[in-house]
DNA sequence: AGGCGGTCTAAAT
DNA sequence: TAGACCGCCT
């Protein structure tokens, strides 16, 4: 996970600070190092998917920690991982079995009477999903927490903000755990925060300008540091064998250019330099540079760093890379929380009982702008659309009416969606089937088959995705594979089909479980207690008395991502740990 | 010296 | 599960 051995190596920068120093500022939250550590609060429960309170902790563990910022006068900005970038998408299976494994033998415990031994079992069977996520956006909502779920990488969307001025929506400082922010440019990042509020900060600017510091960056830019982690291995690409950290940055201070270092690897160690090397090694530089973010001015998509002359030059297709655009108002409602990153399907779980839906607390600047996706009306109407993808629409485009075609797509379908009274199955489809990758709300932060991703994503362009109504949250559990507990465990016995039967289906009747399964309507009021109860009120944060309904257990009726690679399955990215 | 593989252990209450 | 740590090997 992020660049191997980075931190350690970069131990002389990294200070010990508190939180305090950073009162009056927003700081970036990285929501998932907080969800899975709380997860572990109440993995049993997770597993279990147990009806209570308690399974809600990691909620508790969230806000806690929200709480402890705001305390501190901190403004926190909490930001989550959208869909999942097409070259990470490696390595479920390994996991899917571990977890099930581990899933399997924590019941045998638990039948055994061996609690103790059983939530050991769970604590390695948990894993963080949208469900969570999703769960968490509510509170956030109700809390008036600043919250934005990316396009794509959290990582990318925290250094955007980084970038930003304050007074523009920018973030003084990040909170997370992983060295990939560093990579991404991030100008403050605060590592291993505890309970307390302490943790240790690395600030970028610090290690461009020290001059006797033993690590020497002196002639480095944030371009040739970005190398050097990607050098040195990252998610996106592993390391050339026998290099490491300080061998990158021996490299990259030597020649100081990615052209040289590449040419001298070449020459050095030719056969270990897989041939692709060059161009993977661009791209994956490229996407520290230039991941595609949202910009809340604009409201829609943009790079993390405008492209360069050359990455301009190259026709759209080949930026996919870098995320798939997505069209504004699309983007817009990932970014709010509306939509579900993975399957673009509307997160309505709000009834919405006598009151009207309290619009979450965006940004300042936001705060005028109505969140147009959240105004829905309630209605009893069963009806459910499905939006359908013909075959013809899977071919590719020239790349001039791609966009467009893609855009007005998301659009209409957005529309069709937002305007239906019941949206809860709803799900928007893209028009061009390369354009979604497989997403996850969670990155996979391990990554063992980078070769082969990159490989095969040329392959994905071709694949044709999509995905019937089912919840988001739940899609795991359409995995007849794995965790099939929860479908259990939630009194819902689906017949799932198996998954590689792809062929494009849309006949929804056919291939869609009906909604027997029950469709538990748990009021968040019920959440919100019990987070009231929990932590402490803080300033400007009134608690909503407001109850709007949460659908927490819609089952999943069937959820296709059919690619042709089986492993690039949806079901892949939920599986993390 | 540095990469790399193996082992230990904390994570949350 | 993943980061930290250790010791062997290049």
């Amino acid at each position: 996970m992020g660049i191997k051995d980075l931190l350690r190596f970069m131990k002389p920068y990294i200070l010990p600070i508190h939180i305090q120093k950073y009162a009056g500022k927003r700081v970036g939250i990285d929501a998932y190092s907080w969800l899975h550590k709380g997860a572990y609060s109440c993995s049993m429960e997770l597993c279990l998917d147990t009806d209570g309170k308690k399974k809600l902790r990691y909620i508790d563990y969230f806000m806690h920690r929200v709480n402890l910022l705001q305390h501190y006068e901190i403004i926190p900005v909490v930001v989550l991982d959208g869909g999942n970038m097409p070259c990470k998408a490696a390595t479920g299976d390994e996991r899917h079995r571990k977890r099930k494994a581990n899933f399997d033998a924590a019941m045998v415990k638990l039948k055994e009477g061996n609690v103790g031994a059983a939530t050991e079992l769970f604590q390695r069977a948990v894993s963080v999903t949208s469900s969570m996520a999703h769960q968490l956006i509510q509170v956030l909502k109700s809390e008036n927490v600043e919250f934005i779920v990316a396009p794509y990488e959290a990582d990318a969307q925290l250094a955007y903000l980084s970038s930003l001025e304050l007074e523009h929506g920018g973030i003084a400082a990040v909170i997370t755990e992983d060295s990939d922010l560093l990579a991404y440019g991030c100008k403050a990042v605060i590592f291993k925060m505890d309970r307390y509020g302490k943790g240790e900060e690395l600030i970028l600017d610090n290690v461009f300008q020290a001059v006797d510091q033993k690590p020497s960056f002196q002639n480095f830019d944030q371009e040739l540091f970005t190398a050097m982690c990607v050098l040195a291995g990252c998610d996106f690409l592993p390391s050339v064998p026998g290099v490491g950290i300080s061998r990158a940055h021996a490299f990259i201070s030597k020649y100081q250019s990615v052209e040289r270092v590449l040419s001298f690897l070449k020459t050095k160690k030719g056969k270990l330099v897989p041939d692709d090397y060059s161009s993977s090694f661009t791209e994956a530089v490229s996407v520290f540079q230039h991941a595609r973010i949202y910009d809340f001015d604009a409201k829609k998509l943009k790079h993390l760093k405008p492209l360069s002359q050359n990455l301009l030059n190259l026709p759209v297709g080949q930026l996919e890379f870098l995320g798939p655009d997505l069209s504004p108002s699309v983007a817009a409602a990932v970014a709010e929380g509306n939509i579900d990153p993975i399957t673009m399907e509307a997160f309505n779980r709000f009834s919405v009982p006598r009151r009207q839906l309290q619009k979450p607390v965006r940004s300042f600047k936001e705060q005028e702008k109505e969140s147009s996706f959240l105004v829905c009306s309630s209605s009893k109407s069963e009806e459910r659309i499905e939006l359908k993808r013909t075959a013809d629409e899977a071919t590719i485009y020239p790349e001039a009416t791609l966009k467009k075609a893609m855009y007005s797509k998301q659009d209409s379908d957005l529309h069709k969606l937002l305007s239906q009274p019941n949206r809860d199955q709803v799900v928007i489809q893209p028009s061009n089937p390369s354009l979604i990758p497989d997403n996850n709300p969670f990155k996979i932060r391990k990554t063992d088959e980078i070769n082969l991703e990159f490989a095969e994503y040329g392959l994905q362009e071709l694949a044709v995705s999509f995905v019937t109504k089912s919840k988001a949250m739940d899609v795991a559990s359409s995995s007849p594979n794995s965790h099939g507990h929860e479908d259990r465990e939630e009194g819902v016995t689906i017949d799932l089909p198996k998954l590689e039967d792809s062929g494009i289906k849309q006949d929804s009747a056919k291939n869609t479980v009906k909604e027997t399964f029950e469709t538990t309507e748990v009021d968040i009021a019920e959440v919100q207690d019990h987070v009231n109860m929990t932590t402490k009120r803080v300033r400007g944060a009134k608690p909503r008395t407001e109850s709007f309904k949460v659908k927490t257990n819609c089952k999943s009726a069937e959820n296709k991502k059919t690619t042709i690679k089986k492993k690039h399955s949806i079901l892949d990215f939920f599986h993390r740990l």
